[in-house]
DNA sequence: CCAATTTTTGTTAGCGTTAACAGAGACGCC
DNA sequence: GGCGTCTCTGTTAACGCTAACAAAAATTGG
């Protein structure tokens, strides 16, 4: 097996060049005659020739390739915008390599991103929602182009990141406006940045409001731990409305509430944040904020690729605004 | 910047050895003395060297990543097998290379087969659910190590696939058992061998009882499809029990369900396929049948593997069984 | 203890590409 | 018409690694 393909040199045999002409053909460079262009591109054709990847990455220091490193790719926020951030990355002719990791701890991160470095890839955009991955982006080497999805706000490291604030506070303020007295919250982990975002944008509007924030309850993205809540918050019969961190988080929440027999959303309002595909199917039809990860996947490439072409590794940021999405969980409270 | 890191040079003139030597050590050569082991660990350890990996896959022919084509990795069980994969590799010392694709005809399949080909992957693994991209899969170059997932049964090309057509049986016998006289289907979109499995288990399970299958109700994996099918159940009085060919339709079914005041399972029995984390906590929580995607991903990931090291392209096949999942979703009819 | 082996190390030559420079025509200008 | 200036093309030398061979050192057997 391992039949290697034509090389440059055998187009340039075929089209009567030296492979420096071939490779200037493939690299579009301008001063080529258009006739030997023409013959040279007749003869890769023929040949099916195909440039080896390789070798241009070993001569150029750098590859078509931009690694990734997500923790869990199951989750729908991380599996779309890897979706997103591939997609974007073919149509600039890059392909993407994931490295996904169990733990975001130092010694995790540390090794994805060194995997990443001994292909010499491009650049890498980080997943890092959570504190200990920041600390692990410090120590990498500088000169390798990085950006960072949702990870530290307080870190000086290009980052691109949906508005968790104002997301969360455009679902607190729907509630409220709706009538509702307060608003309780089922948070994801504390320990990501998207949690303490949405936390704080649900604090905020209440304050605003001149409501005093009760305690928010920690669960864990899943529609398990949305479930366990929902069991406590189904005994409160002064909870009127509650703002989840995540639909799945929202969908525990509803099964909980129905278990009850707490009927949403004539007793109980439901917002949740992420706006899943499935979530206009939920019972009743979830309300949600639905952040745009085609956005985000843009941002970080076209930053990403201004720093791999400049050279340069500016400290950017940007902040992609989610949208809120009305549907049928929120109803104004029954008095 | 690109100040590039030391060179395995550079780590032998620290260690006082050849270069050569160095690469021996780093690739497990056994005619190495251990006290020259030692020092060149030391010197690879001092200066922080990474070996290149574009050098050595430019001088073996093949690199140590491994190209992924999938459809839509949002949807849960590619994004699950992907990381399952991911993971695999990792432990394999291989990094994957994602080339998703929006639709999965000839053109696409084969540009996302191209670029990987050009970035010199050791093996290929395709996620390859409809007719459409097995045709694409025969015009490949014969000599790259390759596994489909999910393809077509009826080619050549060595096959990982989860043995749909028992699951589905598994899950139509299940409601027969309860009791129910016969039970419908809400397939997938009929292009997929997915689907086609499944509608042929659901089929089987159905003959072996003596009994005449109704017409499946075409859907295309989302709530969304299963809500409009799930409207048409709803209205027929003698339906009973209902097979969904994933949990997402399950999804929407059970939401036009409830929205017509049919019962679930007291009225209506559904079972779906898949058993993404979430269906548990559907109301009611779901049956639904477990496909192993670990299992999955570890059997294409070995099969690859297998073919790289031997050369030898051996059209083997592995089936991978799923199992039942019971939750409360099924209940004896009525009468 | 010397020749024959075996183990360990070094030397050289690519892999296929791009970068840097050099050469060959074509063209315009004084 | 000669000379500088373009435009186009070719030659050579890396990039960092492994494979193949060659040499040196250590080990064995009689």
């Amino acid at each position: 097996m391992a039949v290697h393909g034509p090389a440059m040199t055998d187009v340039a045999r075929l089209a009567g060049v030296s492979h420096q002409t071939v490779s200037r053909v493939l690299n579009g460079h301008p001063n080529v005659r258009e006739q030997t262009r023409l013959r040279v591109r007749a003869a890769i054709a023929e040949l099916g020739y195909r440039p080896n990847g390789a070798a241009r990455a070993l001569v150029t220091g750098r590859s078509q390739v931009i690694g990734v490193v997500a923790q869990n790719t199951t989750l729908y926020g991380p599996a779309s915008l890897l979706a997103a951030l591939e997609q974007t990355a073919a149509e600039e002719g890059f392909a993407v390599s994931v490295g996904s990791v169990r733990n975001l701890d130092h010694r995790s991160i540390s090794a994805a991103v060194e995997r990443h470095l001994s292909h010499r890839v491009a650049g890498i955009v980080v997943i890092a929602p959570v504190e200990s991955a920041g600390e692990a982006l410090e120590r990498l080497p500088k000169d390798v182009p990085l950006v960072t999805v949702d990870g530290d706000p307080s870190r000086p490291v290009p980052l691109v990141t949906v508005d968790q604030v104002a997301g969360a506070r455009a679902a607190t303020q729907h509630l409220l406006d709706a009538g509702h007295r307060t608003v309780w919250h089922v948070s994801g982990p504390t320990d990501w940045f998207d949690s303490v975002g949405r936390i704080d944008g649900w604090r905020q509007a209440l304050l605003a409001a001149g409501l005093d924030p009760p305690p928010p309850m920690p669960g864990d993205w899943s529609a398990a731990s949305g479930y366990r809540c929902g069991q406590m918050l189904a005994r409160m019969p002064e909870v009127t409305a509650v703002f989840t961190a995540n639909d799945h988080l929202a969908l525990g929440v509803l099964r909980a509430l129905h278990e009850f027999g707490r009927r949403v959303p004539h007793e109980i309002s439901v917002v949740g944040f992420d706006d899943v595909p499935e979530a206009a199917y939920f019972i009743p039809p979830l309300t949600t904020v639905r952040p745009d990860f085609d956005a985000v996947a843009r941002a970080s490439l076209q930053m990403l690729l201004s720093q791999i072409e400049s050279g340069t590794g500016g400290a950017l940021r940007q902040t992609i605004a989610p949208a809120l999405v009305v549907r049928e969980s929120v109803a104004p409270p029954r008095r």
